[in-house]
DNA sequence: TACCTGGAAAAAGAC
DNA sequence: TTGTCTTTTTCCAGG
């Protein structure tokens, strides 16, 4: 132990092997659970450092700074630490009751940090001793002055005294063999919010189960005992990764996060990072209840002095790092990266880190109790590819996070955290780790790879809505916050020794089921008709559209069976992003009238956009009008089908357009751009938010958009086969939060009657923006225009 | 066998 | 307070 930064009462074990020490989170620790009530003071003369290395897992990068947080298997030993931050070492003598039997066993550790953490252990049950060891070792041994040692003057000696009695008069909820350790002493620094500890402590001690999840039925959770560090499913591309210079880099980029105990419930996740996970269940994510209390997340400086972040001492940011100021060079003196909800450039002089290529607007996000649901994927059917600019010298660490969606700045995601996946079909290498409490990978890049990597590793893992929102201080919801962004960060080594910080994040991901999302959309096309020899090229605009996509032309009879079925051939070298070029395929038989068929994008087996109509004409070619923006549609809401009176619009200033199917329409104009917002701020413009603010048109508007006079011969076909089946049914894809609504009456049938009209039953199509729509599973199809009439209710928006 | 997917039932929450 | 509907979470089956 280097003598500057020794300490009288750490044990060897924890001793660090590093010369990397700085006393920041460890004075922090004591003056936070001090009992003087200066939370900032360093007031705690016996304790002088502030981190502790293990001796046996710092490796042999330990001489930089290191990430100490995150080791897999309940371990750390592919992390080492250093200088500004607090290792939380899991030596295996500290886990190990019988190897351990200093003061500064676990079960001292336990009792430290389980008082200490008293916000938090509201939530958290120690049943799983070893899930607490791990705690403890994360909580009470990242901070030295938390040590069970912990001296009386360290401070907060009555809470410690009053909570250790507390907790030990349930001692069979601990490891019986920590109890001759346990000592009131050893609770040195906790919250004095003693009423509460007292409480949820003494109501929760007694289960006993492997999670402090709510009760939870199913018991296919797979990792019984994930660690914050590494996946459970092993770590095939650790050792390499590890070993690497890039590893070591990486290594090198996560230092600096110092792990306080700071009580858990007292996350902000729209501010500075004070708080941690509860009630997690998973003892991986339990881990997690470490924070890094910065105070400087955008315009939240001053907002962390209410509650119990008062009582915490926030580690001081210009212990490692500036924030830079709008315009300012995102350089930061060392290679701890800057907290994760800070805004950073994804360009600066000849760096930049750019995503190649954007994921999936759609990924569906897997739970603890489900098994992974794969990497994120990217649209094309790879997977998304980032690459850093200008920088082609050493390989550098990537870093990887889940973060939001919503209009405010990039942050970690509350509901989400990223989850490595690993397989046979994994190619990239990366490692899990975590930060404060949100877990990211780190992936090399390297020269030899052009600094670009292919994210193939990293799935979505989704935290139940519960379990984070009832954390203190949590202020985001989690219902219908199902989007995220996929955040990257890399920092690049300067001349002058700081360290160049770049981020992009990628478009919004949704990742919730949403049946209907992956479903394509077909927004526009143009021409809307051909020659029945059919060779002419069709560009077909919508959403979830990619040359990967099929479109197959077919004709429907009277009873809905398909009279012909055609694949069209795409013409990949046309098409690009969101539009599809595709060769009508030829009609099937002579006609001397214009024959209304359909075609449909189909992104696999159940996953087809709506039918559109288009026409082949006989003879020579003549286009009909393209007007492709006719296309646009309104939205559609299907609602209350018995619920609004007939011609009832249940919203005001609606206005009814009649429309005789002979006629094009006189207004389908595009959705309004006074959309309804979604329940969360809509992110910045990226495709998916486009798609989803603005849906995509729906083949039944479409139809009786665009249907010409001719079509009207044979309205009956266009809704006649419903073009997508959902499960979901009519009320299933749509929310109610649609503050917008159109009516669409069809006249025709019987039991619908105009909207003018007092009899019949208006069909109220709802949809809710972000909602692709699926009128096939709406029952449009049902719709049947006998007099070729039907009639559309308008109500603005 | 483990992982990955899609679907859907059950549960929970919102209205 | 209750019923309905939406969304979330869990479970299942199959590739």
């Amino acid at each position: 132990l280097p003598p500057e930064n020794t300490v009288s009462n750490i044990y060897p074990q924890y001793l660090p092997t590093t010369n990397n020490y700085q006393c920041v989170g460890f004075q922090s620790q004591g003056a936070q659970y001090g009992t003087q009530g200066n939370l900032r003071a360093f007031d705690c003369p016996s304790i002088q450092i502030t981190s502790i290395a293990p001796n046996n897992h710092v490796e042999q990068g330990s001489s930089q700074d290191v990430l100490a947080v995150g080791g897999a298997e309940g371990g750390y030993s592919e992390q080492s630490w250093s200088r500004d931050q607090l290792y939380l070492p899991v030596d295996p003598c500290y886990r190990d009751q019988a190897l351990c039997p200093s003061p500064c066993s676990s079960l001292s550790s336990r009792s430290w940090m389980s008082d200490l953490s008293s916000c938090e252990s509201f939530s958290h049950v120690y049943d799983d001793v070893e899930g607490e060891l791990r705690d403890a070792a994360h909580l009470a041994l990242g901070s030295p002055q938390g040590s069970p040692l912990g001296s009386p003057g360290c401070g907060g000696g009555a809470f410690g005294v009053e909570l250790w009695q507390q907790k030990y008069q349930y001692p069979l909820a601990f490891s019986p063999a920590l109890s001759p350790h346990q000592s009131p002493r050893q609770s040195p620094c906790h919250s004095p919010r003693t009423s509460i500890t007292e409480e949820s402590w003494l109501n929760r001690r007694p289960t006993s189960r492997p999670s402090s999840r709510p009760t939870s039925p199913c018991g296919k959770r797979r990792s019984p005992s994930p660690t914050p560090g590494a996946s459970p499913r092993g770590s095939v591309t650790d050792d390499t990764w590890v070993g690497s210079p890039a590893g070591a880099l990486g290594t090198l980029l996560m230092s600096g996060y110092q792990e306080l105990d700071v009580p858990s419930k007292t996350r902000r996740t729209s501010g500075s990072q004070l708080g941690l996970l509860a009630g997690q269940g998973d003892p991986g994510l339990e881990e997690l209840r470490t924070v890094i209390p910065f105070q400087d997340s955008p315009g939240e400086e001053s907002r962390e002095q209410d509650g119990l972040a008062e009582l915490f001492l926030q580690v001081p940011s210009h212990f490692s790092w500036n924030k830079p100021k709008p315009g300012n060079p995102p350089l930061f003196r060392t290679s701890s990266p800057p907290p994760l909800d800070w805004p950073l450039p994804s360009q600066f002089d000849q760096f930049e880190l750019k995503l190649e290529v954007q994921p999936r607007s759609y990924h569906r996000a897997h739970y603890e109790t489900e098994g992974s649901r794969g990497s994120i994927k990217a649209a094309t059917g790879g997977h998304p590819v980032v690459k850093l600019s200008g920088y082609n010298e050493q390989p550098v660490s990537l870093l990887l996070f889940i973060g939001t969606a919503d209009d405010r700045y990039i942050r970690p995601h509350s509901f989400y955290q990223v989850h490595r996946v690993t397989g046979k079909t994994v190619t990239t290498t990366c490692q899990e780790k975590i930060m404060g409490i949100t877990k990211i990978l780190e992936i090399p890049l390297l020269p030899e790879n052009n600094m670009s990597a292919s994210i193939d590793c990293a799935g979505i893992l989704k935290l139940r809505n519960a379990d984070i929102e009832l954390k203190k201080g949590e202020t985001d919801i989690g219902r219908k916050n199902t989007r995220v962004r996929v955040v990257f960060r890399v920092a690049v080594a300067q001349p002058d020794g700081q360290m160049l910080w770049l981020q992009t994040a990628s478009v919004p991901v949704e990742c919730s089921q949403r049946s209907g999302q992956e479903l394509p959309q077909v927004e526009s096309f143009t021409p809307l008709s051909c020659s029945v020899d059919g060779g002419e090229e069709v560009v077909i605009t919508g959403s979830n559209i990619s040359t990967q996509s099929k479109v197959v032309f077919m004709e429907k009879g009277p009873d809905g069976r398909t009279l012909w079925e055609m694949e069209a051939r795409v013409v990949p070298e046309k098409s690009s992003g969101s539009s599809i070029v595709v060769e009508v395929p030829p009609y099937n038989k002579k006609t001397v009238c214009p024959v209304q068929v359909q075609f449909y994008v189909s992104n696999g087996k159940r996953r087809r956009s709506l039918t559109q109509s288009f026409t082949f004409m006989p003879g020579a070619r003549r286009h009909l009008a393209a007007a492709s923006q006719l296309v646009k549609q309104e939205l559609w809401e299907v609602d209350q089908i018995s619920h609004n009176p007939p011609g009832f619009s249940p919203e005001p200033s609606h206005h009814v357009a009649y429309y005789d199917s002979c006629e094009l329409p006189v207004h389908c104009g595009p959705p309004s751009q006074n959309a309804p917002r979604l329940h969360h701020p809509p992110a910045p413009p990226a495709p998916l938010q486009t798609s989803v603010l603005f849906p995509h048109t729906t083949s039944a508007s479409h139809q009786t958009s665009v249907i010409p006079l001719q079509t009207s011969t044979v309205p009956t076909q266009l809704f006649s086969v419903p073009p997508q089946t959902s499960s979901s049914g009519p009320q299933g894809e749509h929310s109610p939060s649609l503050s917008s609504r159109r009516a669409f009456v069809t006249p025709a049938d019987p039991q619908k009657d105009s909207p003018l009209s007092s009899a019949g039953e208006m069909l109220n199509i709802k949809q809710e923006p972000e909602d692709q729509p699926n009128l096939g599973s709406l029952g449009l199809q049902e719709i049947t225009l006998d007099d070729g009439k039907f009639y559309y209710s308008f109500i603005d928006l």
